[in-house]
RNA sequence: GGCGGCAUACCCAAGUGGCAAGGGAGCGGUCUGCAAAACCGUUAUACAGCGGUUCAAAUCCGCUUGCCGCCUCCA
């Protein structure tokens, strides 16, 4: 089995065969550090994550690379707004990003470099296309002439007759073409500005990913990815800028995902309709968004809604609740050995299932990495597993029973583990699922005790209304009482 | 105006030539003091519409309709 992945560029799937064997340079457009992240970042973060992950799965050596862009017009103006300097805000949204790809769980990268470490680096590319007659000066800045570059267009399928016809762009008349794009821009009074041959300034948007590509990575990358809007002008004018400066292929594979819409809408910062990923994961529980994220194709739009993501976190729960009841009802050290034929006999299906999973798994992940259909798969061990549990009742599972279930657990965890899902213990994740869904009810952890207790005291004097009444009342607050041997328990509805 | 994508049950969502995965919701049942959870059963002669290719199409081709995105900062 191979891994297909689809390339922007081609518009094709292609099998993936990396710039060296074993190894594999990627690299994906990080964020411009101006304001918290929405949950659009949180998607790009998390597809990204997940092939990440899955490529080191399959045993490749994996070097990945994501900047941060901390210098452009949106930081200034923030910085102008507050009073203060452009560093001071970069650093302040690096620290937020941190601080949410941390809790959303995604890996970090090996590096991730900062846009004003790399100045002398872009001036060296920028150096190179003057060289090459392939950019110019004119007044303070400098431009990437778009017509020495033959392939231009070539990443996003444009052609630059159509891109002149429909250009919405006021024309700058320092321009000799008007797709040329800045790569070099002087700085005005007052603004931050880095020496240059070209006199004081900063960089233009696209020159920075150049430079980071070929300093940490090499001038030739297989993976380069980001998102859909990304495509066009950035993707396509790094493209440019590196294959003119260079010579030699830029990217290997394009992949970029999809947005994440509102009622069917773009969500974005102009649209005012985004959700911060801190507001978000106020609460839905980390895991619960990252499943909700995959459980769409990462190149398809996805609808955020409280439908939607409900839907995700009871497919979560589910899990989780499946785990732990193998944890409950399977003997801590299941030791003895059974052989497979043996195993079989107890549940054929779901000794097939577990049996099988991981290929099957694969196979869908090497497809573009289909983790829908991957999501398909682990719904379906995990319901055979649940059934084969039900088979008993109640009673704790014995012998080669023992074995099939904790076997079948382990496939399952193993599997999402590669996605970035059930990494916690079930309860651990319960516990966390809980107090995030209490605070929306407006009761406290202590009185819903309280409760809890009446209504156990009631139901032993036999008192079955008022321990009905307790369970309606606290219903009405979307509280979900369970009586189980171990005791009452609860729950929130979605 | 140019370029591109999507259209599968009540909802979400796989499927890319050979009997339509999976999840959610609903309904009926088992279990329960009553519930919940879980399990069992059930829910698309059918994949926007029309035409074509093929022994065979949700899957390939053409047209039509509808929605969305990019062409400006944007994940």
């Amino acid at each position: 089995m191979v891994l297909q992945v689809y390339n922007t560029q081609t518009r094709t799937k292609e099998e993936f065969v990396p710039l060296e064997p074993g190894k594999i340079r990627l690299y994906v457009c990080g964020i411009t550090v101006y304001d918290f992240c929405h949950i659009g970042h949180a998607r790009s973060a998390i597809v990204f994550d997940v092939i990440y992950r899955y490529l080191l799965h399959l045993g490749y050596e994996v070097v990945y690379i994501r900047n941060f862009t901390d210098i452009d017009d949106k930081i200034i103006r923030r910085a102008n707004e507050e009073g203060t300097d452009y560093r001071t805000i970069a650093d302040r949204y690096i620290a937020a990003f941190y601080g949410d790809m941390d809790a959303l769980g995604v890996l970090r990268p090996a590096m991730e470099p900062l846009a004003t470490d790399n100045i002398p680096e872009m001036l060296q590319i920028v150096g190179k296309l003057v060289d090459k007659g392939a950019a110019y000066q004119a007044g303070t800045d400098v431009y990437f002439s778009v017509d020495r570059f033959e392939g231009y267009g070539k990443l996003s399928g444009r052609e630059t007759e159509d891109l002149m016809a429909g250009a919405r762009v006021e024309v700058d008349v320092k321009k000799s073409n008007p797709l040329d794009f800045v790569l070099w821009k002087g700085s005005k009074p007052g603004e931050p500005s880095w020496d240059s041959p070209w006199g004081p300034g900063r960089p233009g948007w696209h020159i920075e990913c150049s430079a980071m590509v070929t300093k940490y990575l090499g001038p030739t990358i297989d993976f380069h990815g980001g998102g859909k809007d990304l495509v066009f002008p950035h993707h396509e004018n790094e493209l440019a800028q590196s294959e003119m400066a260079f010579g030699v292929p830029f990217v290997r594979y394009w992949l970029h995902n999809g947005f994440v819409n509102i009622n069917n809408e773009k969500m974005s910062k102009s649209l005012g309709n985004f959700f911060t990923i801190r507001d978000v994961l106020k609460d839905v529980h980390p895991e619960a968004l990252r499943l909700f994220v995959i459980s769409k194709h990462y190149r398809s739009p996805v609808d955020f809604s409280d439908e939607t993501v409900a839907e995700a976190e009871r497919g979560l729960e589910r899990l989780y609740s499946t785990l732990e009841s193998v944890l409950e009802r399977v003997p801590g050290k299941v030791d003895a050995q059974f052989t497979e034929d043996v195993l079989k006999k107890q549940d054929p299906e779901l000794y097939e299932k577990a049996v099988s999973l991981p290929a099957a798994f694969r196979e869908s992940m090497d497809n573009d990495f289909n983790t829908a259909q991957a999501i398909g798969y682990i719904f379906a061990l995990q319901r055979n597993l649940q059934r084969f549990l039900d088979k008993f009742g109640r009673k704790n599972l014995k012998g080669a029973a023992a074995v099939l279930a904790r076997r079948a657990a382990d496939t399952l965890t193993g599997q999402c583990n590669i996605l970035g899902l059930l990494t916690l213990a079930p309860g651990d994740f319960f516990e966390t699922q809980r107090r995030l869904k209490l605070k929306s009810t407006g009761v406290t952890e202590e009185e819903l005790n309280e409760f809890i207790e009446l209504r156990h005291k009631a139901r032993q004097e036999k008192n079955f209304a008022e321990a009905d009444r307790i369970r309606l009342e606290l219903e009405a607050k979307r509280i979900h009482l369970e009586d189980s041997p171990q005791g009452t328990k609860w729950r929130v509805s979605l």
